[in-house]
DNA sequence: TTGAAAGCGCTAACAT
DNA sequence: ATGTTAGCGCTTTCAA
């Protein structure tokens, strides 16, 4: 028969110990154990010392809601992140799991935020920032003319995008994977192949990170002297465009050997159209796609792959830079272009 | 030139009304403000009318620290989750989405916790309690002997888990997808489409929802008159075993028409395999996979599907429950276990 | 180096 | 139905 013990993990998570109790405790007053925690310069040594001991042996740990009343600081970022509604994005639910990690590793927490549409998004960083008084914002999946940036920028808020501010002036933080040079990449290594003809499979012009994607391929062609007319074709990012724009590129007179992607559904779309005409991908046609999806690993897609743990780090740094001081003044924004990595397998 | 306003969206999030100015403005005290928020029956209809217009002029919103500081409520939940590591979960982040989407409607917040493992999931718990007061916790990825449900039922938090308490007494609220269900269906399916020998993909036993998965599968064969002797393989959850397991089970003197399989890794693992032998899955022989994950739809694998929306929802239910009276009574338990659904493709 | 006092914004308890 | 008082736990003055 076990003994009625009411908490066996030490002190338990509901006993709340308060300063005033630590300071009667260490016989100190309430001041000083404040000086420990948040100046601990300013305490004797063996004062120092003894309040510690204190702490250590209740397991107390300041209450954020007293601090962020007293101090408008919580500790907490907000990432906003929109619905990739049918297909998940295989690019969020990793890089929110390294943000998370490498946040709490800080000492700050993720308040996640979702929201259907851009204005969906300013409504919900608006209640986190005034009921939660979030220290900061990660933005992600920038595109152009982002009403969200403006608004964040217009409201002096700490933030930092992930992604580019595509065709925007470009006055704040933001993180961002060199998506040209990934491309190029992969179209440098199929030239190297020995291909000639090597097509691009794009998103419609105006996608800021698409057009990026787009201008790796056509710098890597034209430096090796490989024609790109009749060779690019755009539509939007579904597998079913994917096999389209395949299907089209391959039926032309003189079709390409190779074809690099803008994105992995479209490159699996590609994969699938190739498949259903007896090709395989790889021997018959090179196929390169991008993000470097499960799926791609899965059906053996050469792809390009973003450096997701170290971006989630650089905005986190981005991020800190403009707490440090009260308020983001310039200078103190960071731009951080990150290289991607060209991950080959099967198809290319 | 546009005129220098400084704050184009309305009061703008930096200007904090507090409750004594709406009391001022509105002529009334700061109790009734508060009263009009908190406990609108108890004002004077015109009153009422008087501050809430004031209320909605200011844009004025509650600060949360201060309501925390006093009621000991965040409206903060907690959701932990483990790093997939290698392969993200293809459930895991759909269903944050539809969480945070859910929770946002209801007045909560989600605070995003990851773990590498059970007992720093547990400190992140810990830490989310004290410091912030989060009002509770959905854990995701129950397993056997789980000791954060033990830790979160002795600390008398008030919490719900994403899957069953396999093996430990139940005396919490729970959300599950009922997998021995969908297994059940799938064979079914097949043996309604005339296979008569159906193997079955599992994970190592000790697992409780491989195993609830196994049973639906044993059962079907059980009332349909068909074996299961020699159809059983169980093997870690990769592509790489799926493969593998497939592969025995296809070079044996009796080979199985169809496959049903515990997860979508080791269906699209034998799904590989097959392709490699020139095997047609849904043609030669029939395979149906678990999770519905992106890929499953990119290769045309049938797969069963989880509620996850409306596991979302139900989460968000059972803590509500816990929630509404003063701590965890017995009785406000809820446990609730959903359907999921068959999604037939080319493959069965 | 330490302590005392004040107050962040809100709500529960009590008084009117 | 409304107002008054007190205090949640913490940190920022300021004084000793």
């Amino acid at each position: 028969m076990e003994q009625q013990s009411p908490d066996l993990d030490g002190v338990g998570v509901r006993h709340r110990a308060t300063i005033a109790e630590i300071a009667r405790a260490a016989d100190v007053s309430r001041q000083t154990v404040s000086n420990v925690l948040n100046a601990p310069h300013r305490v004797r040594e063996e004062t120092r010392r003894r309040v510690e001991q204190v702490i250590a042996d209740t397991g107390y740990r300041p209450l954020k809601s007293a601090q962020s009343l007293r101090t408008r600081r919580s500790n907490l970022l907000a990432v906003g992140f929109q619905s990739p509604g049918a297909e998940p994005s295989p690019v969020l639910d990793v890089f929110l799991h390294a943000l998370s990690t490498s946040a709490q590793t800080l000492g700050y927490q993720i308040l996640l935020l979702t929201a259907g549409s851009d204005g969906a998004e300013i409504q919900a960083y608006t209640e986190a920032v005034v009921d939660y008084a979030v220290d900061g914002i990660v933005l992600t999946g920038t595109h152009t003319h982002d009403e969200r940036i403006d608004w964040l920028r217009r409201q002096r808020l700490p933030f930092v995008t992930f992604g580019r501010p595509w065709g925007a002036l470009g006055g704040h933080s933001w993180v961002d994977v060199d998506g040209a040079a990934g491309t190029r990449a992969a179209t440098e290594h199929l030239a190297r192949a020995g291909h000639t003809r090597i097509a691009f499979l794009g998103w419609p012009a105006g996608s800021g990170s698409g057009d990026d994607r787009l201008q790796g391929w056509k710098q890597a062609c034209g430096r090796a002297g490989l024609p790109t007319r009749g060779l690019l074709r755009r539509s939007a990012n579904t597998i079913e465009d994917g096999r389209k724009t395949c299907a089209a590129v391959l039926d032309q007179p003189r079709p390409p050997t190779a074809i690099v992607c803008v994105s992995d559904a479209l490159a699996v779309g590609a994969w699938l159209e190739m498949r259903d005409r007896g090709l395989v991908p790889g021997r018959d046609v090179a196929l390169i796609g991008f993000d470097d999806s499960t799926t791609a690993s899965v059906i053996g897609l050469s792809s390009v792959a973003q450096p997701l743990p170290a971006v989630a780090d650089a905005c986190l740094d981005a991020l800190r830079g403009q707490l440090g001081s009260e308020g983001p003044s310039s200078g103190r924004w960071r731009q951080v272009l990150l290289q991607p990595e060209l991950v080959l397998r099967e198809s290319g």
